[in-house]
DNA sequence: TATGCTCTAATCCTATAGGATTTTAAAGGG
DNA sequence: CCCTTTAAAATCCTATAGGATTAGAGCATA
């Protein structure tokens, strides 16, 4: 009785299990930079940080790793990888090129009413997005961002695409450059002028709603079933995206 | 002293650790199905087997999972991901199409001399390979295909391309899908005649020859700086491949 | 026969101790 | 003052036992 009683009181039974939420867990953390670019992840207190023993935080750093957000070294211990370098970066967009217009094409040709209404649900998710403020407003179109690609890398049908695509983590990378730079703006005034132009510029006003704007061509296109304008809409799309995000990976690299 | 020299005395200091040795026995085990497709597979009983504890087993797991070999029902326990179906199979080759040519024209754009080096000793190791008789010979020449890709994607410079490559597996799926259909031939005699011939065909005779001469061809292209004719090899080496080994995929659905 | 209960087995998670390795710091010699 | 050697601390890695929770089988009852 009692056993079944404590049992109710609780916030309800756990679903999922103790190592799959502290790989959520740990994830945000580095994506909030709460963990720090190359900072080194102790087990231990980690294990007292989130009120879980050794083992679901071994069996999260070990994901963490396949999934390259975390580094190991044999016998020192883990650490967050470093942010991406220019090469890196350029390298995951070359990559986003050749996958993603593909995935577009693909998700225009197998269209279907269930894909076409998950579109317009993230759109207007999206829309909404805009009116938030500065920073709610990043975090919610980042969100937004990382949904949408998803989505329609799912709609191309192919699941090893799809899965490939999900692994990148492109745009966790991407935020944790914009919170870097962010940093850098904050702890240091003096830093080069197109830094601060950098952060008004790429991030802030226009860049919103013209990658929103993007979107909207893309979802179009897809939910019309036009095939190769929805890949070129994503191809263009990226290749924005590159050019918008490129001074940011060069702005750290350099530093 | 006798510290140093019982270090000594062992086969050599352990480089690495426990987990990634574990990982990789477990790979092994999945790849020659020991562990074989869709089975459970029980952390105690690889405990034993492996002669260590759990918390490497669970490291393991947890990534092998992550590469989607192994699936984790939560508070039920692990398995070994089934066989490709038909349709994954399509997937994953339409995904190589997708990224394979284009690292070959990489690979023979920015082609060094180490690079060079690197694929005239894969090929020697091939031509070797062929020598082999029968079940060994199979083994060197998936093996062979699987750093050959490997080696070229590393070739094309681009990191999140060939880390894509890696964790399809695809060597690993494709091998599997081999075995499997060995195994059938064995317990079951009067399986349809074509899937005899599937056997003598795809696996055995000209198969071989043919990929190396393909992987010659590719070879060439991207030693001499070929882009588009490296390219245009891979891309119908992938698509030969995908011919060879569909039947042996539809084979195995149909059971 | 179908439904509900109990019990067993399996699994997940925790806790803790000890060996192995690296890092840090200090002491001593040049 | 600086460098090398040595010792100690910290950390990682492994091993093992046991509690908690869940899934599934077997059995009783309507």
């Amino acid at each position: 009785m009692n056993r079944a009683t404590a049992q109710a009181e609780k916030i309800g039974p756990r679903r999922s299990v103790l190592s799959d939420e502290t790989y959520e867990m740990v994830k945000a953390m580095i994506f909030s930079h709460e963990i720090a670019p190359g900072q080194r992840v102790n087990i231990d207190a980690l294990s007292l940080r989130l009120g879980v023993s050794q083992t679901p935080i071994r069996e999260a750093l070990a994901r963490l790793e396949s999934d390259g957000l975390i580094a190991k070294e044999p016998l020192k211990g883990y650490s967050a990888t470093n942010l991406l370098t220019v090469k890196e970066f350029d390298d995951l967009f070359r990559f986003r090129l050749l996958i993603e217009p593909w995935a577009a094409e693909q998700a225009a040709k197998n269209i279907s009413n269930t894909g076409k209404a998950a579109i317009r649900a993230e759109m207007l998710i999206a829309k909404e997005a805009l009116k938030f403020d500065s920073n709610s407003k990043i975090e919610a179109l980042t969100e937004h961002d990382a949904r949408f690609h998803t989505l329609i890398t799912q709609l191309s049908g192919n699941a090893s695409l799809a899965q490939s695509f999900e692994r990148t983590h492109c745009h966790l990378h991407l935020f944790r450059l914009f919170v870097a730079n962010q940093k850098n703006l904050i702890e240091a005034t003096d830093r080069p002028q197109f830094v601060q132009e950098l952060f008004e510029q790429y991030y802030q006003s226009g860049s919103g709603q013209l990658a929103i704007k993007q979107h909207n061509e893309i979802a179009r296109a897809i939910i019309g079933g036009e095939q190769k304008i929805a890949r070129q809409a994503m191809h263009d799309h990226i290749e924005s995206s590159l050019k918008r995000f490129s001074p940011a990976a060069e702005a750290i690299n350099e530093l």
